[in-house]
RNA sequence: GCGGGAGUAGAUCAAUUGGUUAGAUCAACAGAUUGUGAUUCUGUGGGUUGCGGGUUCGAGUCCCGUCUCCUGCC
């Protein structure tokens, strides 16, 4: 049993879950770090156990191309490459049909992409992307899917859903790595039906997760939410629900409610990147002016390493002059943040009173 | 002392033979960022063109004076 539920909220469809993998066991809900390249970004393995992080992604597309195959394969796996011995979810590089649309051309067996990097052409589709996910290892692979954009009309949105469902079957027929477990996902954008039958034909395709894809792609929150709702009810019982690129707070809690166990998202680390800090009281530009004598930590009462030891004033010191620490101490604090979060919302499902922790939530996070 | 060169935004520099509202890049400040093409992107503020005269319809630009700095020569 991969997947066992340990509780379930009764005021919303929340549930308290533990994912099992070859790699650990995982609590949901779960926030998930993004580590495309075999790294999240300016932290250590060391720094990812500190932050109580769970799970790292690596994507497919990226380590296809860079350091390839062969390489990671010598390597013995994404997880002896990077050290990093706890689960990992690879993303199957669906996303970069989206993300890197200028450099593609979908066919009915995958998709010809022209390098990012050099421009050389090369064809990745579902039996490519799943032979990768093998050499990679991960404890958790998607299928390759198509993630529509925002907006898009319904006869695209028709064709790419049976395609998604077409590549789908093809990625469940491949061959796992040992241990391996497939999830499949959910698309169809922001039509309700095209949802319903999209989530309804993977679920006789019996994967071990599934994953709501192709939001957060730039529509309003509500259509988000919209498509969680119009996904999730379809979708077995038993098994973890993940929303793909989602990282927010406030949205994440409304997705839990939702019935959703799993997110992933870029926020945390590039904000960090950016100079900003994710906190319960909403997003803090620390480079900003106003803390450049501030002896507070980057936010208050957080365990994290930076906010331990350091002060808003010497980060954004860091932050302003480009200093690598600043870019370190600000990701270990948002992720951890996210972690916290995470931990939090997974006491309050304890509890029975998520209701309120969402609430409070929303309400103190995205004021002004 | 004499000759030459240079003075323009906080910094480094642009600006056609004199011709619209003196620009660019950094820096500063603000905002974005959602399965990473991201140390990224967008926007905003900022000028007595060293100073004082003159010529001209019009001067950063030409002329005179003056100050400062750099450089060469005695």
């Amino acid at each position: 049993m991969p997947y066992q539920i340990l509780e379930k909220d009764k005021r919303t469809k929340a549930r308290l879950g533990r994912l099992f993998t070859a790699h650990g066991a995982v609590e949901t809900p779960v926030f998930m770090d993004v580590g495309t390249l075999g790294t999240v970004k300016a932290l250590t393995p060391r720094d990812l156990l500190e932050t109580r992080a769970q799970v790292v992604l690596g994507n497919t597309y990226h380590l296809m191309l860079r350091p390839g195959a062969e390489v990671i394969a010598a390597a013995g796996g994404l997880h002896e490459f990077m050290r990093w011995h706890g689960p990992i979810l690879t993303d199957s590089g669906g996303f970069q049909v989206f993300s890197l649309a200028k450099n593609r051309r979908i066919t009915e067996n995958g998709c010809w992409f022209n390098s990012h990097i050099d421009g050389h052409e090369f064809f990745l589709g579902p039996k490519e992307s799943m032979a990768m996910q093998r050499v990679l290892g991960s404890d958790i692979a998607m299928v390759f899917d198509e993630c529509l954009p925002y907006p898009c009309d319904r006869a695209r949105a028709e064709k790419s859903v049976a395609q998604t469902l077409r590549w789908a079957a093809a990625c469940r027929g491949e061959e796992r790595a040992a241990g391996q477990q497939v999830f499949g996902i959910v698309q169809g954008g922001v039509y309700d039906d095209l949802r319903r039958h999209c989530a309804e034909e993977l679920v006789k395709m019996d994967f071990d997760g599934y994953a709501v894809g192709g939001v957060s792609v730039g529509e309003p929150e509500e259509c988000m939410y919209a498509a969680v709702e119009a996904s999730v009810p379809f979708l077995p019982e038993e098994k973890p629900r993940y929303v793909m690129g989602l990282g927010v707070m406030h949205q994440m809690a409304e997705c839990i409610a939702r019935g959703v166990d799993m997110f992933d998202c870029v926020i945390p680390t590039r904000i960090a990147r950016h100079g900003t800090a994710i906190t319960r009281k909403g997003n803090v530009a620390i480079k900003a002016a106003k803390w450049i004598r501030d002896q507070g930590p980057v936010e208050e009462g957080c365990d994290c390493y930076c906010c331990r030891n350091f002060t808003r004033s010497y980060v954004r010191h860091l932050i302003a002059t480009g200093e690598l620490l600043g870019l370190h101490l600000l990701t270990l604090h948002n992720v951890r943040a996210l972690n916290r979060f995470m931990e939090d919302a997974r006491a309050a499902i304890r509890e029975g009173n998520f209701h309120d922790f969402k609430e409070q939530i929303r309400k103190e996070t995205t004021q002004q």
